[in-house]
DNA sequence: GATGAATGAGATTTCATTCAT
DNA sequence: GATGAATGAAATCTCATTCAT
């Protein structure tokens, strides 16, 4: 493994642990097993560092997620899998997911480069809810609802389950079943056929 | 106002702002209109400047809730009040939320006397979603569903929301009226009797 | 007891504990029970607080000694009398005494008032060593020895046991039962007159 | 002269004539003409720099005295060259010597890593000490003494002469040949046989 | 006499970054 | 490509002292 990636590696396990403040670039290098100095001639400064994370994470799970999406049949399969998906995911990539969610920009300034990578991921995967949920429509599996709403409060669930799955240390407390349970039951269509798992 | 209530103001808009570590005391010293060596008379350290937002602004937004849920009449309508809630609270108090949605621990620690405040926050919450669930199946108006997964569900949806609402700088707010929506019909009792497992 | 009394006997116990510089007036305070302010209500400043301690101590100590010294029969028995007393008090007035060996004062500064203090000590000191060689001689329970040479000496040893004695937690190793047999060797007059530079 | 030497050559002379807490790092870095933050490259922190400088001294001062004893004929000469050892080292490495006197720890704290190394220190000057006593017994020149108490005697006495000298500004030294004749008087075998108590 | 809130100067330490090698 | 010694700016925190009450 070159020098790079061992940074990013040490840096990613650091800066999800501790929190990229909290973590030091010494830290770091000392971590990968680098000299100090090496850090520098990788990354153009700390930042340079978390930017090249964010961005190559940012791609892994969008790739990964597409993939397991189309290999659903319907709009509701798409959905459901949309929630276990992030589950595993979040379980094998906790890292990665733990420096998403710890990112909370200042919302005034429009300028940060790694504001503007999460808000291009959120609107993807917004994108992606939506034409699972528009799917779902059309073959009748999920009733007629405002997509741009339903939609949102998807992502938003999406986002704070996997915020509380962090949050415990490893008991996870199945919570994927609860919400894909919720799910259903909100988006099935009509006399409605409330299948459970 | 006294030095200390000044202190804890600056203090609570600079994390807001910035976050924790990215704000300096004598940042909060300079914007509160005090000596920097007053903020160490008033506090032990920085840390206990946050320990003091984080206990007075839990305190406040669980009396708020209490208040709210209380004047409920059916348990579905406790779950809508809830979702409601959150969203003027956050609305109204959007620094102390932005503070405690930016707190993110070590979850391996467990003697952050900041995360015992928090995760004692938390089971409260839990356990008012909970209280309402048990009123609505109770009253008619909710569903007979599994009442601790659900709650989980719910506590995680709001979680989301507000922190959706709060990455956006004002504008998209509207997620509230589908999260409404969207739990109504997952929890409104249908000609189903819809069982989790 | 009045506060200023309260005050003098903490700062004895921390300064003989820790040290002078490592002692804070705000922890004095608080050990004693009093408001910081009153610290400098009743001394000029920190110094103060020290000086008073050693004027007091000083003067306690010669008296003292004084005392004892004037109750021996002969010469020698003064010299006996003076280590063992020195064994004797430094066990009841150990934080007295700590403070005193902590002292080192820079030799260069010839204006600092502590040191001018303790230097008139040591001189008194040395006068009552003095005296009791001359009476031992004339006695006869001295030998004839060079009197001022030999009372520096014995101040050096009485010093250098004070110290190692303090520097062992509390097991006291009879170093004055040595001491006072080395002297003795060193001062009766003997078979032979063992007469030096 | 690297960086790190200046450093600890600035930090012997400032805490030898000032004290290690009445001297300030910013003041050692400015001495040694490097930056205050190349202070903290070089040494984990301010105690690092005294833990370094006394290690260092210790050592010296040990080969430096076994040299000296080893080349002595008999023990009561030995005893004289320790003596006299004495006073020449403290003369030519005054700073160390100094900064030895004034390191007064809290004997309560058994941690204290420069307590640790002080009293090793001290135990081998002690057994120095000692094996001399016992060459003296054996070739003739020392009477048959107590050989632990004497030897504690006598390094207490040394302690104290060294004490006293460094007192003085420098003009007082002579006590070393009291010390000698005082030594010679309690240690030779005379007529008499002198017994401890 | 006594208090304690407030201060400002200064202490130690951290740390991202540079640069000569 | 890589290093690590060096830096200086800034961060947190301490503390003796003052002063209005």
């Amino acid at each position: 493994m070159g020098r790079k990636q061992a940074i990013i590696e040490s840096a990613t396990r650091l800066f999800a642990q501790k929190g990229f403040a909290e973590t030091s670039t010494a830290e770091i290098a000392e971590d990968a097993g680098v000299a100090h100095g090496t850090l520098f001639y990788h990354f153009k400064n700390k930042r340079g560092i978390i930017h090249e994370i964010f961005s190559i994470a940012g791609e892994v799970y969008l790739r990964s997620l597409k993939k397991v999406l189309c290999r659903q049949a319907t709009g509701m399969a798409k959905i459901e899998a949309l929630i276990r998906f992030n589950e595993n995911y979040s379980r094998d990539h906790i890292q990665q997911i733990r420096i998403f969610q710890r990112f909370f920009p200042d919302p005034a300034d429009d300028c940060d480069p790694e504001k503007m990578l999460l808000d291009s991921l959120k609107q993807q995967v917004m994108s992606l809810i939506k034409e699972s949920l528009e799917t779902g429509v059309c073959d009748g599996s999920i009733a007629s609802v405002d997509i741009d709403k339903t939609a949102a409060v998807i992502h938003s669930l999406i986002f704070g389950i996997t915020h509380m799955n962090l949050m415990e240390s490893a008991d996870t407390p199945k919570l994927t079943q609860g919400a894909i349970a919720f799910c259903r039951r909100a988006l099935t269509p009509g006399g409605q056929d409330c299948q459970t798992v």
